[in-house]
DNA sequence: TCTATGTTTGACAGCGCTGTCATATATAGC
DNA sequence: GCTATATATGACAGCGCTGTCAAACATAGA
């Protein structure tokens, strides 16, 4: 509780340096010290003062998780992710949401930045859309040269980030459906300003176009992500004459999807026998709605551990490159042969 | 962003205890000094050194949000409030969930509290339900002498806390249905291990009382505030017989509420012409399904909000008092008189 | 055996700030 | 004018740790 390192040192008869040393996990200790030090530490239920550390090695040992307020659940997840990963590799992780409205100057946007970053010199930030694709907070952070790890970033160069194959998840999702038999897919987009939208349409298109089939433009709608969006959407897609008509729905994310579940209840068509339903990411709404959701599953939780640990390796080892993550297809309840096939 | 506070009483020619004085708003300081610091400081665009300032004062200006996994949308909004108010009171907010299953020994509760306090000395912890009631936390936060407000705490006594008045609210929300006429009432409960469940509870039932009121126990089913749970809840209520069947339901949260529309939409029953449906929190959700859901605004927000700002006051002025926070009833369109009325 | 190289350890300064205490200056009271 | 009190400022140590550098010791190769 109240032991530093002076304790711990003494203790064990050793110098501040030589516990200093086996705390961090620096080589060139003995075997027999090194153990000897940590045994007496965890006695004295030892652990090291990060402010104290933090002046004396110019690092904070905190992370950063900044946003722009978009989902709050795609956060909770980035955030669960990457508080894990600090865990494990000692870090804190501190949360600082930036409200900046849509259309702000870049000037604007780096002082909202320089405004917390100023106070708290962080060792590492992760940057959610939509901010990550912002260049003048990528540059004011270059200034302060704090290392930063983009999720899901529009263009993935220059600076590490953490992203999936969009496209080819759609794209298999899509190719599911078409095996289940149906030939008219509707398709929700979601907000034109994430890179995800476009990934996403242009993996349904592929498969849309591999199997031959036309997709009228009355089919493909545009959400935005939200709920309420996705009430929409669904109204326009479900009061399409017959002959356009979608047999199943591919959402760009789960709540639209769940829109499509509530308007398909109003109108009184049943998923999966009337309709089939899709959504993007299997948040946990997708488990708890009924019929459970066959969703891709987007690995959110892991885009926030993978970004921290990024963030936690050594600066020689932080490889710009693009981390690609792995999707998963949950074939749930929700898809179901049309009718008629 | 390089400046330290030696150079900022160079430039203005004082010494670096004044500037001190002046960043921390102590008194004793000539008006005129205290001008001229601060334009010096602005100038160089000067900001504190979290690390050494903890250091030398054995304060971390962080705050910990602790929180056991509830539900995400709730840990968001206090999050978003206490971020602000620590924004504004000079703080940052750490955030750290802990993962205690249901029946964890004091002990592990302990240890768990341990293990982050070890790290980081915080200057205040938030507490959430249902952590905010175990006893084996507040004496292990105690221990290390740490600050601590607890949000909807069972018991408000002995520490301070941030509260609202469930019972009050959810009367008020009843007398609102039956002024509309409804007389079958259903209530869904919420998660029984937490405390604002009963109130709600208790709020309805003195309602329903006060206007002379039957509730067959029936119309009242148990929940556990997830959209899951909702579903179950709704479908036991809706397929009720005739005569006991409600045209209204309450359900202690908005999730559940949400399952109540999307049961209802599958039983072809309409909201809010043939069921008047109402919620409790105010959640996003509430205004993205459709009808938009009459609810009680709990200022989960503000909760945060507060409970950073009492822990950011001097510790005298620090009342053990509950703090009692106002309510609002947000009318929309999921209540309308039941039919034949 | 002796230098060359590697391994293990410790002394010490100092990170940037605040607390303590001493000092200098202003204000009031007689 | 002179002490008593309040106000304003600064010198200095030191918070708990790590970086630097030097010293002590071990091992290998000639």
């Amino acid at each position: 509780m109240k032991a530093t390192i002076t304790d711990v040192a003494k203790r064990a008869g050793v110098s501040m340096k030589t516990v200093s040393r086996v705390l961090n996990n620096e080589p060139n200790v003995a075997r027999s010290t090194r153990e000897h030090v940590k045994a007496i530490a965890s006695e004295l239920n030892y652990s090291p003062n990060l402010a104290a550390r933090g002046l004396a090695s110019s690092k904070s040992y905190l992370m950063a998780l900044i946003y722009d307020s978009p989902s709050p659940n795609y956060i909770a997840h980035i955030q669960r992710g990457a508080i894990d990963a600090c865990r494990e590799t000692g870090y804190h992780l501190v949360v600082e949401p930036i409200s900046l409205g849509t259309n702000k100057t870049a000037e604007e946007k780096s002082n909202a930045i320089r405004l917390v970053m100023n106070r708290l010199r962080v060792d590492g930030v992760i940057l959610t859309p939509p901010l990550c694709d912002s260049d003048a907070i990528l540059e004011t952070l270059a200034e302060y040269q704090i290392k930063c790890v983009r999720v899901s970033p529009k263009n993935s160069g220059f600076q590490p980030s953490i992203t999936m194959d969009n496209e080819t998840a759609a794209f298999e999702m899509t190719e599911y459906l078409l095996e289940t038999g149906h030939k008219k897919i509707g398709f929700i987009k979601g907000h034109v300003s994430h890179a995800d939208t476009m990934e996403r349409y242009r993996g349904f298109m592929r498969a849309m176009e591999k199997a031959g089939l036309e997709t009228p433009s009355c089919r493909t709608v545009q959400g935005d992500f939200t709920f309420h969006s996705g009430i929409e959407a669904a109204r326009l897609l479900l009061s399409l004459k017959e002959e356009d008509r979608p047999t199943a729905i591919f959402s760009s994310n789960d709540d639209m999807a769940a829109a499509v579940y509530l308007v398909a209840g109003q109108m009184g068509i049943s998923v999966p026998k009337d309709l089939s339903v899709c959504g993007f990411d299997d948040t946990p709404l997708a488990q708890t709605i009924y019929p459970p959701l066959t969703t891709v599953r987007q690995p959110i939780y892991k885009m926030g551990y993978e970004a921290v640990h990024q963030l936690a390796r050594k600066p020689d080892d932080l490889k710009d490159a693009a981390n690609i993550l792995d999707f998963e297809i949950k074939v749930r309840d929700s898809v179901a042969p049309p009718e008629g096939s």
